[in-house]
Formats: structure tokens, C-alpha cells, sequence
DNA sequence: CAAAACTGAATGGCGGTTCATTCACGCCTT
DNA sequence: AAGGCGTGAATGAACCGCCATTCAGTTTTG
């Protein structure tokens, strides 16, 4: 991803960014093989560094996981927000949305198997999960519903909570089948179709 | 496997189905720790029972938690299809579905739990779930998309197998909504907001 | 050279699984 | 009817492999 180029001003320490180094590394092997059949040493070799290395950089092999969310989820939401506040229609908004979120995750196979799988395999990584970035996530999409139905261009007869979460749930399904198929598929494009479920309902008219 | 053919000549103990007891006490301790951090032990203990008696009823920790899965998902799908072939009209059956699901999973909570959490927590058992139950059930939601598509009171220009996925996501984040909130609240209700959104979109007309 | 970064073998504890032993019960035998 | 016997379910302490974490020693850096 990054080119170390480092300024030779600020000689700090070496920094061929390890952390970020383990970080890769981890995604990779747990997405493989799930957190718990996950051994600090195997993250350690993809790395390319000693076992001991990985506590110098983290408390614990919890912790890692934890700033694998952190990081992503944090990233995702600064720019979901930045380009969301450029587009005024919500129903636009809404189709960006859907598109970026299966954009993102369409492009690191390894990355989406840790959010859909294995960030949900305890309920404790899963109350983090909500409570910090997801309750987050689902706000951005309340507050569109809602634009929309202010702006009467959405119905006013449906609760933009539930509104949102069926929006999320439909994604979140796509991308999970797509995480769970043997085949090989481009993510995105399955954007469209659920805005134009969920923007048009599915029965004739 | 213990086959357990009890012959009647030879009324051993009074059997109050050890077996039964032991995926009874699974679900609780599994829906309350996570699958790895359930410990044998504790779910001997919760069903009253020693350490080693599990494993005259089964292989291992891991079978546990499969035959969780396979008993409640084949009754499931059973009673699902015998139902669905009682209704004829395809909007009908798709409320009837929506109902059931959610009325299942809202009766129960460990065991929805351990179905939106724990069944998902590596991709070996999700793989599984994919294969064995999860499919099936698409399926049937699919044919009965086919079926609307056909009688011409769905649109045909939506992909059934896509609709499915969107209609079971929608579903799913209903339950793992409800899971992870702090409040109680009745899930069922929530039925008839995918159904209307599913149906109608969300675009005011 | 001192300090920092790194190493990887050793440690400690955890917990799934095993198995020698106990126990309850129905069925003989007398 | 009473005592003895065979059976197999149930027990739970002990075993053993595994792996996160540590840390004494080594290498690199400045």
C-alpha cells in the first residue's frame, strides 16, 4: 500500500512500519483461519518478524483484532461522511452509499471475511462492534431516510430506523454470500439491484 | 453413532434424554460466552451432568455445536415448506415467511444468538451453514419470488435470486438488531416493516 | 558504546479429551 | 425372597498438547 517514503529529516526510528506490517498480516490469517485457530506465531511469520515482535507493537492478540476494526471502521466512516455531504438528493446519497460499501469491501476479499465473520464470532468483539462504528454507520443512513422523507420524496410511513437497517441488512447479505462463493464475482454492481428493491419494492405496478 | 436402540425388554435408566439436555445447555452457554470460550465443562455442569458424559453423546465439542444447528435448521426448513404450501399467493407467502422467521428467533434468544453469532464465527462452520441449511432456505424465498414473477404480480425485471438474499438480509439484521440491543422488545413486529418495504420501496409514489 | 529494536526458546496455564473406577439396576440362582 | 452377577451408563481427576505471552540475550542504530 504504502511506499515508505520517508522524510530523512525526521530520522525517527526505522520505521519500516511494522505495525502496519502486522496489521496486513493479520487480516490475512484470520481471515484464513478464524481468530481463535489463529496463532500469534502465524501472524508473526506472514509478517516476516519474530513471535516477541508482535508485543512490541500490541498488548495482545485481542488488541490486534480490535485495531483492525478501529482503523478500517474509523476510515470508512470519515469518508463515507466527507463525500455523502457533497450530494444533495438523498436518493442519490443512498445509491452512493450502497456502492461505496460494496466497493470497499468488494476489493479486499480477506478484509470483508474479518468484518462479516469474524468480527461477529463472540459476542463481545460483537457489542464493540456495534457500540463503536456500526451504531455510527446505521446513523448515516437514518439521517438520509429521513432527508428524504422531509424532502417528500421518500414515504412517510415507514420508521427510518427499521428503514436503515433493512438498507444495511441487504448489503451486509451480499456481501457475505459474496465472501461465501466459490465462485470469484464483481461486489459492486449488486448496489443497484438492492436500491432498486428498496427504492421501488419489488411488486408490479 | 450411539444408536441408542433401546429395546423396550430392556428398560434401562429412565432416560430423560441426556442428549437433549446437553444441546439444551449448548445453547445457553454457547449464546452467553462464544463458542471458544465455552469450556466443556460448563456445559456439563449447566445440564447437570459430569464432563465425560458428553462425549457418550458426542464426538466432540465441536459435533455440539453442529447438531445445534442441524436439528433446529432441518425443523426449521420442514415446518417452513409445510406451511408455505398451504398459501397460494406469493405476497401472502412471503409475509408468512417473514413472520416465521422473525417468530422463531424472537422466542428464543441463546438459540439466536448462537444462530447470528456463534454459527458464524469462523468460516469453517459458516461454510457448513452456507452449505447445509442456509442455501435451502434462499431457495425456497427465491422459488417464491419466481412464483409472484410469474403470476405477474412482481416485477420482472428484478433478479430472484438477488431479491432473496435482500429479503433474508433485511430479515437477519432484524434479528441481529434485536440480539445485540440492550432493551427488550418484541421482534415479530418487525415483519411487516420489511414486508412493506420489500414490497413497495421506499420511493413515495 | 548505550539504547532501542528485535529475537525465539522457554514458560505457564488452560481446557478438550480420556479412561479406570464407581454405581444402579434388572436378572439369575437357589 | 434374598443375595450375587453382569452390564453399561456415568463420573471426574488426570493427562497432554497447545499457544499466548514473556524475557534474557543478540543485533541494529545513532
Amino acid at each position: 500500500m504504502s511506499r515508505a517514503s520517508r522524510p530523512s529529516g525526521t530520522a525517527r526510528v526505522a520505521v519500516p512500519d511494522k505495525r502496519e506490517a502486522i496489521l496486513r498480516a493479520a487480516v490475512k490469517i484470520f481471515a484464513r483461519k478464524g481468530y481463535f485457530n489463529s496463532k500469534v506465531s502465524d501472524i508473526a511469520s506472514e509478517a516476516g518478524i519474530a513471535d516477541g515482535t508482535v508485543y512490541l507493537y500490541f498488548k495482545s492478540k485481542d488488541e490486534v483484532l480490535r485495531s483492525v476494526f478501529d482503523r478500517t471502521m474509523s476510515d470508512f466512516i470519515s469518508e463515507g461522511r466527507a463525500e455523502l455531504s457533497k450530494i444533495s438528493e438523498p436518493t442519490l446519497k443512498l445509491k452512493w452509499l450502497a456502492h461505496f460499501h460494496l466497493r470497499k469491501l468488494g476489493a479486499d476479499r480477506d478484509l470483508a471475511i474479518v468484518f462479516q465473520v469474524e468480527l461477529r464470532g463472540s459476542t463481545k468483539f460483537m457489542e464493540e462492534f456495534s457500540e463503536k462504528g456500526f451504531k455510527e454507520y446505521l446513523d448515516v443512513i437514518r439521517q438520509v431516510v429521513e432527508e428524504g422523507q422531509k424532502k417528500n420524496t421518500f414515504r412517510k410511513d415507514i420508521n427510518p430506523i427499521t428503514a436503515a437497517k433493512i438498507f444495511y441488512g441487504a448489503l451486509d447479505e451480499m456481501v457475505t454470500n459474496w465472501i461465501l462463493s466459490k465462485k470469484s464475482y464483481p461486489l459492486e454492481p449488486f448496489a443497484d439491484e438492492v436500491i432498486k428493491v428498496f427504492m421501488g419494492g419489488i411488486e408490479r405496478r
